[in-house]
DNA sequence: AATTATTTACTATCCAGTTAGTCAATAACG
DNA sequence: CGTTATTGACTAACTGGATAGTAAATAATT
């Protein structure tokens, strides 16, 4: 075998390898931009620079090209929440304001993110295993790790004991709304990130009563 | 005229004035079951009784009919919410445990208002319009209040001094949750609502900090 | 030549929107 | 009053375009 054979059939398997990828790619371009019902194969092998027979070489059907392209989309979002869990010490204020900064950094900015989600509600109905890996693998990390960060305050003294700790969704629900608010308005209604970043860390700590 | 004909002509106007919400009604029902694109109007026709071609007797096209179910749907929690603003006099904390509960008790247990937004978020690349009228029929409401109650409670001391004033959505964000998580995993991930409203109004009140 | 990746052409089906026509109720008229 | 024309609500059947999935043909590579 000389070098220019090796070098072309490393250039085939790679072609054959990334394949997937690039027709995954298009297919989440596709899926976000209209809807798994509304979105066709044509569009989605255009898109990746094949055609349609193409596509059922590496995928059986649109609906498992659908779960496949969701999962691949999640694995990013994963690999940025186990980021979150290597954060430090500090007093538990400190720690939130670190986590909070994380996350608005990294997840509330996502925009791939933010598309899956979307169509995670809008094709909750037909499939539900998707949201529930989401929650598994994404919301109950988190929420898991919030609960522990809180107690761990308590324990401390540094939070004042109160249930809020078994309902720590109320906590990062800012978070959410975030993810809401963009994926019904986008930029027609703006929201000012900066500032609702302070307002909800605020809110976190302070609640609104004079003490 | 008989009074048979009499009946029978008494139905006819009623059924003809009946038939729009009838349709409306079914189109509700499939829309939100199946989504936007996977409805078809056979199978709203059915439900509702009639054939497609009375659809079109009364609505231009699908989307039409769709434009016309959801406002039909938001006018119902519109209701809702001006009754919120009947709400009466007392402490800043008082009046927003009070309207708090108004709001679980109407909007989180509303489950149609819930299926049209998921459908809002879903199409919202397609009815950018429709998400808009939400927020301002609803949404825009709704934060007004609640940015002149705190403001208000600001005036009269029992409320810190803080920037959350400038971003209310904080304050409600635990409830649009509640929507997103309703809306993602139904009751496959149980929410515990007596305790997550709890937890909200003692975090939106208190904050988690000791002292 | 043999193998593999990809395309092309096709099929069967579905569905929004249309059209022609039915049937009953009213209006017009003699 | 009774007969005929008109209207209004609705249906059944159809059309044309789109689209998921298939399978045979072709191109690329070894």
């Amino acid at each position: 075998m000389t070098d220019l054979t090796e070098i072309r059939t490393e250039m085939r398997r790679r072609r054959k390898a990334e394949r997937p990828k690039e027709i995954l790619e298009a297919a989440f371009a596709e899926f976000s931009r209209n809807g798994y019902a509304s979105t066709t194969l044509d569009q989605i092998a255009e898109r990746a620079g094949v055609t349609k027979g193409t596509i059922y070489v590496y995928f059986d059907s649109k609906e498992h090209l659908f779960i496949s392209m969701v999962r691949e989309v999640m694995q990013a979002s994963l690999d940025t929440v186990h980021e979150l869990f290597e954060t430090h010490e500090g007093s538990t204020a400190d720690l939130l304001h670190a986590q909070f900064s994380f996350i608005y950094q990294h997840i509330v900015e996502d925009k791939r993110r933010r598309e899956v989600v979307r169509m995670l509600i809008a094709e909750a109905p037909r499939f539900p295993e998707l949201a529930d890996r989401y929650h598994e693998e994404i919301l109950r990390p988190c929420l898991d790790m919030l609960r522990q960060a809180i107690q761990r305050g308590m324990d401390r003294g540094e939070i004042r004991k109160s249930s809020i700790v078994d309902s720590p969704q109320v906590v990062i629900a800012p978070i959410a709304l975030v993810d809401l608010w963009m994926m019904m308005f986008d930029k027609r209604q703006p929201l000012d990130l900066k500032a609702y970043f302070n307002a909800h860390l605020d809110m976190v700590l302070h609640g609104l009563l004079a003490k």
